[in-house]
Order: C-alpha cells, then sequence, then structure tokens
DNA sequence: CAAGAATAAATTTTATACTATTTAATTATA
DNA sequence: TATAATTAAATAGTATAAAATTTATTCTTG
C-alpha cells in the first residue's frame, strides 16, 4: 500500500462502524414497512405505541426520554396517533407545561394485531439468539458511551 | 410473570434489537455533527464524500448502491454539494440517463480537513478493536440477510 | 428500423429528525 | 412577592429518507 493510501485509511467507508449502523438501522426499518402497513403504522408510530403499551400513560418529555426523540419529532408523531384514534393528548393537571400522552382502547387493541410483527421481523434478521444477544449488548454499551 | 404479561413481552421496547440500532445509529451521527459542522458537511454529504475521495467519479446509481440511498435522498445532497463546489454533475456522454458525479480539486482538499474525524469519533464509541470488528461483521451479516 | 420495454434521474408526497427559537407555566430567589 | 431562571411543548427551518410517479434516454425485438 502508499505512503497516500495508507494516510487516508481511516476515511474508507469500509472502514466505518458508523456506516454499517446507520445502513443496518434504515433496512431493517424499510423491511418492517410491509408488516407495519397492515396495521397503518410508520416505525416512529410503532416504537411510541410499545412505549404506550408498557406504560398507559406518560408525559411527551418522558417518552422521549424513552425513545432518544424530542417535542420536535413527537408533536407531528403524537397527533397523528391521536387522529388515529389510538392516544389522547390533554394537558396535567398538576403541572399545565406538561403533556399527557394516554394509550386509548382502541389503542389497546391494536397491540394484538402487533403481536405478529416481532417473530416475522426475527426470521428476517437471521441471526442466532447468541449473536442477537452480543449484538444488543455491544449497541446499548456504545449508547451507554456516547450518551 | 403474568400470562398477559408473557404474552406482550415480544413486543416491549427493551426486547426488540432494531431499537438500539436505530437509537444507536442516531445518537452516533449526532455525536459527528460537532466535528462534521467544522468542514461544513452534513452526514450524509460525509459519507458521500466518502465514497468519491475513494472513486473520483460514478454515476448517482452507483453511489446510491454504495449508500444505500437512492435518487430520491441524493439528488438534493449532490446539488447541496455541487453548489458548495466539492463535486460537478454532469451527464455522461456515452449514456446521457447517467448523471456523472465527479469530484473537484476542492473536494480533494477537503480530505485533508476530514482526517481528524474517524480518531475523535472512535474515541466517542469506546469500543476494544475486538468488540469493533464484532460489531462490524453482525450488521454486516444482518444487512446481508435483510436484503 | 420503429414500438415497446427497460433504465437512470428527477420530482412529488409523506414522514421523520435535529437545532434553535418561542410560548406558557412553574420554581427559585433576591 | 415580583422578577429571574427553569422547564415542557410547540414551532420554524433545514436536511434526510422512502415510495411512487414522471421524464428522458437507451435497448430490444419483431
Amino acid at each position: 500500500m502508499s505512503a497516500k493510501e495508507e494516510k487516508y485509511e481511516t476515511l474508507k467507508l469500509g472502514n466505518q462502524l458508523c456506516f454499517p449502523l446507520y445502513a443496518c438501522s434504515k433496512e431493517i426499518i424499510r423491511k418492517y414497512k410491509p408488516y407495519l402497513d397492515e396495521i397503518d403504522l410508520t416505525y416512529t408510530q410503532y416504537i411510541t405505541m410499545m412505549v404506550l403499551w408498557e406504560q398507559k400513560s406518560l408525559n411527551v418529555k418522558t417518552l422521549g426520554e424513552k425513545l432518544y426523540l424530542d417535542s420536535g419529532t413527537l408533536t407531528p408523531v403524537l397527533k397523528k396517533l391521536e387522529s388515529k384514534g389510538y392516544i389522547t393528548r390533554e394537558r396535567s393537571n398538576e403541572d399545565e407545561r406538561n403533556l399527557l400522552v394516554t394509550i386509548t382502547e382502541e389503542g389497546e387493541q391494536l397491540r394484538e394485531r402487533a403481536l405478529s410483527i416481532p417473530p416475522a421481523m426475527g426470521s428476517c434478521v437471521k441471526l442466532s439468539p447468541e449473536e442477537s444477544e452480543l449484538l444488543y449488548n455491544l449497541l446499548y454499551k456504545i449508547i451507554g458511551n456516547v450518551r
């Protein structure tokens, strides 16, 4: 390898860790689309509903901390979910700065229809349980380091 | 654990592999921002330049295959890079359907200024070389499986 | 060699995302 | 307690992304 090639080695796309992360994330979300289309959710709406299926009611800030998203992204997502009838949005009585997001009965029912999605996606990704766990731990390690 | 909790276990955010992938990708790109701001590039513009630093000239389709992006995303990115003087865009003589993207002298010079970015980012991610390689391989394995 | 098929970009539409700013409400403090 | 500081959402502006459609060009094949 020439001296010049050596010098710029670290700037090659194939030597980045960020690029496969970015590409992999996008490709998986793309792969979700046909399944999510069946329940008329986008990926962002889906992970938002996931939080609400576990915790029936919370404010935008707490939701954003769980999803690593801020109100600039969440406000339009939540308005959309409200228009679909899956959530309600109302200011908290104790502190009116907080907008309380609460799942509706229809939102609860959607959970049933979403049950088929994780196994379908798992069969696309095709990692062994050991590989999945390894990847999971490495990703959360980076998230912890970066933040 | 109750039967109901058991049933919905797979729909919990903490049990997804896609979510940490998505979150990790975004957090890393966010971490790039201050470094990329110094050379006035966005992340998408940066990975585009990376390809062009390696291969001086190619058409939009080939570029898109390398970056997993289509012309809908690349066209505005390339117009921006052109306006900054880092690339030229011209139709190929052999086949006028192809738009040939070519790096300029200024684009080449930018490579020098970008040299400091990979080591700065590496120190943020804080994975050992072994962990990095493991992660790299798992990510490309998924990309290969999904596509 | 002309009509149709295929290909490459660009454009359109919808939905994210991030940063910075603004607005409204609450808390802290001088 | 009036004012400043802080906090939570919403908004504005810029930049991605994906899918679908359109346009222009080239290839295929009858």
